[in-house]
DNA sequence: GATGAATGAGATTTCATTCAT
DNA sequence: AATGAATGAAATCTCATTCAT
């Protein structure tokens, strides 16, 4: 088959994958649905894909690609704003990603648990490490770190941004707010549904007001 | 056996379940293990805790204890000053905490992904529901979250805090700062490797500043 | 479980798996099968034996085991008449107990193949050689012959066998009939259906009338 | 394709899985293997042998052409000798056949237990019976019988064979011994190991003698 | 006819959980 | 209440065999 064939069956399933971890959780999903969703068989899945955590990279992967894209597009809407404004439009842009993408924004956070697991006991896990999904998301998952890092920095550039913020220090803040927000958002299911009579909508436009009065001058 | 040895026991059994969770994570543990630490048999173990999870349950609630004595000794210690430092110091505690109660932070943190769990498919989790540690959880969790609104009210009141801020929003916002920085931690592995070259004790300054900022008249 | 319990249950599963044996021959048995006619799981199936080859040598064991007690009976039954006729007897006893007990004849002549195999390739039979079943039969098999040979030796010294006899080489040569014998059986189904209109009823006579015919002063 | 090129083909692949059944044996061979010796594919090989044992068949083919060309040979070399010397050369050329072609010897031997199981489930096998080797070996197998059968009559009717032999019944005999030598050669792994301290040349050397006795007048 | 991918059947393993004593 | 054995569900793997192109 060549690579582009491939891509699309690994695509399916990965489709797959999603669409029951979504329903039921990575946890209690079971390969045989996964398979049985994609309309193949658990030995074909397994030829994918060598084992349940590591069709979860390739779920993690998605959804780094899939935020990397939603930070290039709102960098690029924001092209003639200054930097400032294009920074908090990126946190924006994160939240609602979150807030759109439960099953993603999920998937990131449980992609740091992994990794602390993986550095625990590697030798266990070479399975994980071994995937191409790791790899490549290792190579992904500074790229909306370092985005965001430029754009503060040209907001240093252009004077919309203090000039004694960190820029990677301020990002990294950004997303601890933003994992923090998943966290809770988990928790209470969808956003509509209020945490501790605390609207989420009400949370978030908290979180970025904090962060504007971090980086305004 | 008499509720005090019973008790004694029950402590002996999540110490060794702590313990094991610490080394190689709640989901690679396994009961066996545990038991075995705890110098009893899987039956055993489970007439004590009806299943893993409930087992969890039961760290969870002893990491809820644990930070609402950590939320109490910080109130207590800043009695006499104002309901702004007392909310700052609050969470500087929580920070604190967390950095050095790895597991019980991660536990705090999972509890908040069986919670979603849980309502996803509550009849599987009937065992769960049914534990008393869930029950003594539901009534624990809020305390530490009623707790720093109430020293925010006081600090609204003796105009340390200004007067717009909505005490529960604010906590609430705090607490999604400090799990974002709870799963940070966790990809590190320790507070003193750094995360993209950030220092996490940086990272948690700035936290505290931001909060300072958000709640300062 | 104390040792008698087990070597029950042990005995238990042995039979169930017998009885698969002989209905579709060890190649097309199913685990699930034996498991489901012992009365019990796959995975209790397995904690006994740690594969299916591991449980066709515990049923080479009972084999060379139940022709071990054949022979025994056979010399005690000769115990009064020379040692020319007990050989002899033992020969027709051994013939008669492969008529009789098909599948464990099989089995014997099987053991042989899978010894060639394990000798071709150890580490990937390590799981067989490790059976306590392989050690058993190390021991066992060669009791049947030394008890053929100790009749040779009992009929030469009372001259009822010719003193040039090698006893150990015409102890194998013996079983060399026997175990073509079993192979011609196998091809054949039973002892009643002729093979190229040759009885094999006159195809054993014969080969005891050559063995006869071999000892004989 | 046309026949010839089939033909050149067919032997190839007959060449390369004999190869490797003579290497790992036949349960332990793989099809990919073979195919891979072959220097074709799965699917190709499968179009030359509808299966395995299918496979295994076209070698128990060879085998048994082998052998008669063996029978031919010895029959030819002893045509100026009696019926007795003829029927004794081609026992001889059996063993040193067996000893020469182990493979060929297993291949023969197996074919018995195949022709067991597809006894017991014709349904099952019924590619293995459709095969044109199954049938093409049906009609060479009892070829060597015959021709040994033939040298005993003539034995018989030139005085050099005692008359109250069974030629039929006597040649059966002879595979007996010689199939019973092959398992234990099989066991043993090769002529040179001896096999309970006995020298498998001295054991083919008593079964010869004591076909002779049975045939001397 | 040849190829790479897929299927299906079954072996084997791992654990959480439950049973029988 | 404690123990060793057993269960059940699912993961994973291996291969002979078949499909689709």
């Amino acid at each position: 088959m060549d690579h582009a064939k491939r891509q699309v069956k690994e695509n399916n399933i990965i489709q797959a994958a999603e669409s029951i971890f979504e329903t039921v959780g990575f946890h209690s999903s079971k390969m045989e649905d996964i398979a049985q969703k994609a309309g193949i068989t658990k030995v074909t899945l397994y030829s994918y894909f060598q084992s349940k955590e590591n069709l979860y990279m390739a779920v993690i992967y998605k959804a780094f690609q899939a935020l990397t894209e939603i930070f290039y597009s709102s960098i690029d809407a924001n092209r003639s704003n200054n930097g400032f404004d294009s920074t908090i439009a990126i946190f924006e842009s994160f939240f609602e990603f979150c807030e759109k993408n439960f099953l993603y924004s999920e998937a990131m956070v449980d992609y740091f648990s992994m990794i602390r697991n993986i550095k625990r006991s590697p030798e266990t896990n070479s399975t994980l490490t071994e995937s191409i999904f790791f790899a490549k998301i290792q190579d992904l998952q500074n790229l909306p770190i370092k985005l965001t890092v430029k754009e503060i920095n040209r907001g240093i550039v252009d004077k919309s941004i203090k000039r004694d913020v960190d820029p990677m220090l301020h990002t990294i803040q950004g997303w601890t707010m933003v994992v923090g927000y998943i966290k809770l958002l988990t928790a209470s299911g969808n956003i509509d549904s209020p945490l501790m009579h605390v609207n989420l909508k009400n949370l978030k436009d908290l979180s970025l007001n904090m962060a504007r009065k971090a980086l305004r001058p």
